[in-house]
DNA sequence: GTCCGGGTTCGAGTGCACTCGAAGTCAAGT
DNA sequence: ACTTGACTTCGAGTGCACTCGAACCCGGAC
């Protein structure tokens, strides 16, 4: 058996779980939990997902990967469900979740920050040139531009 | 009472739970674990932590907020424990680290951005003028610096 | 001398996000 | 017809990092 739906409608959960890295135990958890959006069958039960849900697993991914909790993926989905009308909500749970990101983001650079200098104390003590910890002083110097 | 240890002889657990964020709970837990360097006892038997100690805790947190397992920072408290020899060994720990929450601080970056553009998305679908939205397109057109 | 607040140890419980196993179905290949 | 393998549902189990409760102790205030 080819792993393609058949009479091609839609993708297998094995396809969609090479695809996106998640296990297809996984997803059949999001679809049980009220994350997905409503995922057609074949003619044998099967999943068969469209490539707009392929989409919509990538916007979870992003979610959840930047600490979004399962529950609060929910609410959106819910929300998403529901239709028009109550996009003012969706904008206030997204709004919420950037800035929570972009202050997780500024931490983790200063968090990152002191592990370099650590990394360097201790490249220095075993007397071994860091090749990133004279890059670091000289962009903390303005001798070279930072990267990116 | 007073939250101060007797004798003036260090921290008790209460101050360094207030200064450092984490409850007395889980400061007997990460002792308990192995994650401490050893925590030294007042008269009365309660823990008396020292400035060092206070130190140690904050990195424990670094390492822990980026990402990394109990397991590992109990790893690493028993090369420092161990004393000197093992500085390499501690250097390759923490390099390997640091490389994960590079690569975390860029994917999370990629998301933010995937996140910014869904917010616009909303901003402008409700009407409502984003600030930040405005904001972003400047520098992606290169109008102004970014910020910080 | 009794009370009280805060400490102590020990072990069990919680919340989260998966992760897995069991038992059954279904369509295609031989 | 039978086997095979990928699918199905359902519910239980896992790993991690705390988090909490119970029972006890100890030093200072009243």
């Amino acid at each position: 058996m080819t792993t393609q739906t058949h009479s091609n409608g839609g993708l297998s959960i094995a396809e969609v779980a090479e695809r996106t890295g998640l296990t297809a135990h996984t997803l059949r958890y999001y679809e049980r939990d009220g994350l997905m959006l409503g995922v057609g069958r074949n003619g044998s039960g099967h999943r068969a997902y469209t490539e707009g849900d392929l989409g919509w697993i990538t916007l979870i991914t992003r979610l959840r990967s930047t600490g979004m909790p399962i529950r609060e993926i929910r609410r959106y989905a819910e929300m998403v469900r529901e239709g028009a009308g109550n996009e003012e909500e969706r904008l206030a749970l997204l709004r919420a979740h950037r800035d929570r990101v972009r202050a997780q983001l500024e931490e983790t650079a200063a968090h990152l920050d002191a592990i370099e200098f650590k990394v360097s104390y201790y490249a220095a003590a075993v007397g071994e040139t860091d090749p990133d910890a004279e890059l670091i002083a000289q962009q903390r110097r303005g001798d070279v531009a930072a990267p990116r």
